[in-house]
DNA sequence: AGCATAGTTCGGCCGTAACCGAAGCATAGT
DNA sequence: ACTATGCTTCGGTTACGGCCGAACTATGCT
């Protein structure tokens, strides 16, 4: 009758601390060997097998074979944008963390949303997109006309991007910005060239770390138009 | 170490039956009593008791005092918005709903998401108020300057609800539709002016049903303006 | 005052599912 | 062929949490 089972279905998926462990560790979009999962989720390989069994099983995770592991990412973005909602409740609602370490800051300023760059600075980057005029919308976001030889300069083929199954611009919801910033096909393909350009690299887990080059690159490139 | 657990929390509280039927009760925005959410969940009054307990010292709800009674309601959008994150995950990754009965294309057409127009319509009402240049933006809607003068002669007050603590606009993804419709404080007032002069009204649970006299306004209203 | 209704607390039952160790396959390397 | 490693299946233990009936408190109605 009521669609409440179904969503429970899957919440009490996520409800358990192993297999909401092993979710975070893939939200940054790599793909993760079962034992891996396990040692990051704090449980034993049999314990994470079936868990990831069940994750399989609901289609959050998908899973490749490779030799003799078995590789596992989220089965799309959306996974990752729904654990980004639940993170943004409990952020909302519990007291407040005590512990906020010296990772919290650098995940605040820039990380890893799935693909695509997420915090302060991927709040930036779209509004400094909308700025110069290379995108436009604010729900339904395109690149203008302008914008897509902008972006071919810059080096990525819009062209080819939109022919691809995966919406092309998607407005993401940052928890800790409160403030969307730039998923999809787009978003992702802007990460990959600043990392591939040294930009900015990966730390553990979700963290990305500018260089400094790659922060005076990221502020040339991204500059307000009038400035 | 891991933020796992945090989000492990909220979601267990949402991942069982019978708390995430009151949960879904309560999208419409609506509050209610703690016996209505009983017979809703399925559950018994005392078993009910205790979750509700729950789901309030977690801030998933929050409740008011009224008589001997106990008026609950979600504690804000972004609930709501997570819930329909949640159903969009189930909705993609269960095969496929076996009983799709009488009331599951009346909702897909139109209903409320927390206290805005959702569904079929939400969607093209937002894409009109955007081709009519009412309001621009993909993820950070505004209203333009004519957009503006348009809605007051509509009803609203653009300038009060901006005073409001509660965002102006928001990007509200649709979980049938798979695009963003209108929520924030302008979707919520529109919604309340439709229902208002009768050009729909609600019936059991989300579903919303447009008078026939209502549909013909809504289509003139949200017109595409060349057409 | 007395009754009815809304809601909570308590106690005890029960089922599910998380967990691990040990053993069993499968793949890779030598 | 043999060994090492990655992962799964099996079996059995344990604990947590959902559930209700019964008893209790609080509010409202008459």
């Amino acid at each position: 009758m009521l669609d409440g089972p179904r969503i429970a279905a899957v919440a009490a998926l996520i409800g358990d601390p192993a297999r909401a462990n092993m979710l975070t560790l893939l939200m940054d979009g790599r793909s993760l060997t079962a034992r891996e999962l396990a040692e990051g989720g704090g449980i034993a390989a049999p314990t994470a097998s079936g868990h990831l069994a069940r994750l399989l099983e609901a289609g959050l995770v998908v899973v490749r074979r490779q030799g003799r592991h078995r590789y596992f990412r989220l089965s799309g973005p959306d996974v990752a944008e729904t654990l980004e909602a639940l993170m943004g409740l409990a952020q909302r609602t519990s007291p407040a963390p005590v512990r906020s370490g010296p990772r919290e800051p650098a995940l605040r300023q820039a990380r890893i949303c799935y693909d695509h760059l997420a915090g302060e600075r991927g709040v930036a980057l779209l509004e400094a997109l909308r700025a110069r005029g290379i995108v436009e919308g604010e729900e339904a976001i395109v690149p203008t006309r302008s914008g897509t030889a902008w972006l071919a300069e810059f080096g990525v083929d819009v062209e080819r991007l939109a022919r691809g199954r995966r919406p092309l611009c998607r407005a993401c919801l940052d928890w800790s910005e409160r403030r969307v910033h730039l998923g999809g096909a787009l978003g992702a393909a802007l990460l990959d060239l600043m990392i591939e350009r040294n930009w900015l690299k990966r730390e553990q887990g979700r963290v990305l770390r500018f260089t400094s080059a790659g922060r005076r690159a990221f502020e040339s490139a991204f500059r307000a138009p009038g400035c």
